[in-house]
RNA sequence: GGCCCGUUCGUCUAUCGGCUAGGACAUCUCCCUUUCACGGAGGAAAGACGGGUUCGAUUCCCGUACGGGCUACCA
């Protein structure tokens, strides 16, 4: 009786692959993996003209980062192979042709231009841009015009044709939406949509339909924006396919732009300094460069986390969950009906959250890269991680540990005497460099140095609290950083003496 | 313009007719911390408006307003 469960994302392989995308990604991966069923990924490349060759690699690099891999792909191969459209072009012709014989869709072959001319010729105040709908049809050159003899005329001499959908004059078009539920939609208000171009391409219309029937979709997840265009995707499945054999449509909220509203774009990311795609793209066209959120130090697991939690949640005050999670509590019932603006500085609490949570061995090859992108070479061992261990509270992203440990690598370029220098005396040089000299009597750990600090201190009648910014200071050259002594003991013995004794000439 | 969708703190949201409207981010105050964070405690902050339905509406219905999406041989 239940079909299995099978979703689908199909992306166009027009550029890099943003938020709202992934999001639409993960959805559907939850939903079919909470459901045992397949996660499909169908390239939709029936635009020659904004097709992006390095964009379809990179939709499946941004996928396996997420840790959202397909079931079913191109690269990742199935049973209803071919998964790229440009390569099934056939099979949306033979269906384009069915519709014609039925009297559901009809040749038109109008040019350009005189589609530009009509829209000129109808545009009027109350309607600034006229549809090629069941008013308008009649007066255009189509076969519904034309005596057959010259659409066959037409035809067999090889002009340029497009196959339009044939919208009833009256009838209402309705269907339940998982999350909208039910929407209702007038026949006569939709446009005769385009199905199949004139280069033999589908449009998306035809090819989704299709593809979904033949693919065996039970269940289609998009973004609000298809709403407008749902009845005529519902009107071919009932011509094609059966109402009764139709995936159940879920219409997802839009994440918008922070300020103001609307649809959240790559250049508010410009404009407002916060990653959009999911992982740097360099458009090969324009050589335009765009930030990932991988690349502006984020886990991946924070990125999908935060992305779930716009649109949707489990009812309960819970907001941190693993993948694994996810897909148990996930529910298409509790995915919210309206927009909600994207939050950078959210994203990157879940962010600092996840950074926290997780050990740093899972990701410090990633920081070892990144200070190496910085001039800055450490080996990934067990210092390295300790390191990391002890300053991850204060790291939001993984960027910031550079600022956080580098001291703990190289000595400070500039050290912040200033703000020792005004209570600066004598005692403290002698304090320091007895301090020094007695190391030889303690064990190299933060606790026995913190002893022998403030013993010392005791003995010599200054306050702990007169020395610990200035030991810090001279350590790791300003006022940050954890424990003090945790970087004596992991920076060793010499290089905490080499730069006590540094500092202490500038005093 | 038309069609469709939406509307709870600044932001993300809880509430499925009975609440002093809860949580989180951000913000402010305090505590902890001999640095900066983490952490802890607390404060300020919301139901677009107008009609119904009901003993009772944030919750259900209808209008209005506002916001958004679509309106291509793009997806």
């Amino acid at each position: 009786m239940n079909k299995k469960v099978r979703v689908r994302f199909a992306p166009s392989p027009t550029g890099g692959l943003h938020l709202g995308g992934v999001r639409t990604v993960l959805y559907n991966y939850l939903f079919a993996k909470k459901h045992g069923g397949d996660f499909i990924l169908r390239i939709e490349d029936t635009d020659q003209n904004r097709y992006v060759a390095s964009a379809e690699q990179y939709i499946f690099d941004c996928l396996q980062w997420c840790g959202l891999e397909p079931d079913e792909s191109a690269i990742h191969g199935g049973p209803f192979a071919p998964y790229r459209q440009s390569e099934r072009k056939a099979i949306y012709q033979q269906y384009a042709e069915q519709l014609v014989k039925a009297g559901q869709a009809y040749y038109a072959f109008d040019t350009p231009e005189e589609l530009e001319d009509m829209r000129q010729q109808f545009k009027t105040h109350d309607n600034p841009t006229p549809q090629y709908n069941y008013e308008i049809r009649e007066r255009m050159k189509n076969s519904l015009t034309l005596s057959e003899e010259e659409v066959q005329r037409l035809l067999s001499a090889g002009s340029s044709y497009v196959v339009r959908i044939k919208m009833p004059v009256n009838e209402e078009i309705r269907f339940t939406d998982m999350i909208r539920g039910e929407v209702a939609f007038h026949s006569a208000l939709v446009d005769d949509k385009v199905l199949l171009k004139a280069d033999g391409m589908p449009t998306y219309h035809l090819a989704v339909v299709v593809d979904d029937h033949l693919m065996q979709i039970s269940h289609a997840f998009r973004g609000e924006e298809w709403l407008p265009s749902a009845p005529v995707h519902i009107l071919l499945w009932k011509y094609l396919f059966g109402l009764e054999n139709m995936p159940q449509w879920a219409h997802l909220p839009l994440i918008l732009k922070p300020d103001g509203n609307g649809k959240l774009s790559k250049r508010d990311g410009d404009r407002l300094g916060f990653p959009v795609f999911a992982m740097d793209w360099t458009d090969p066209k324009t050589a335009e460069k765009a930030t990932g959120f991988r690349e502006r130090g984020f886990l991946p697991e924070a990125f999908v986390n935060m992305l779930a939690m716009l649109g949707w949640n489990d009812g309960t005050d819970q907001e941190i969950f693993g993948k694994e999670e996810l897909i148990e509590r996930f529910s298409l019932e509790r995915v919210h009906k309206s927009g909600a603006k994207f939050d950078y500085e959210k994203a990157k609490w879940f962010n600092h959250e996840w950074i926290k949570k997780t050990s740093v061995s899972r990701f410090s090859s990633l920081v070892v890269k990144d200070f190496e992108s910085r001039g800055l070479n450490v080996a990934n061992d067990q210092r390295l991680e300790k390191i990391l261990e002890l300053v991850k509270d204060r790291c939001t992203l993984l960027t910031d540990f550079y600022d956080q440990s580098k001291f703990f690598f190289v000595a400070p370029e500039s050290v912040d005497v200033d703000s020792i220098k005004g209570k600066w005396n004598d005692d403290k040089t002698t304090f320091f460099k007895e301090w020094i000299a007695g190391w030889n009597n303690v064990e190299w750990n933060a606790a026995a140095l913190e002893a022998s600090f403030k013993e010392l201190a005791v003995t010599k009648n200054i306050k702990v609290g007169e020395l610990m910014l200035p030991l810090r200071i001279m350590l790791v050259g300003g006022k940050f950083g954890p424990g003090v002594f945790n970087i004596s003991e992991l920076i060793g013995k010499e290089e905490t003496e080499n730069r006590l004794k540094t500092a202490i000439q500038f005093l």
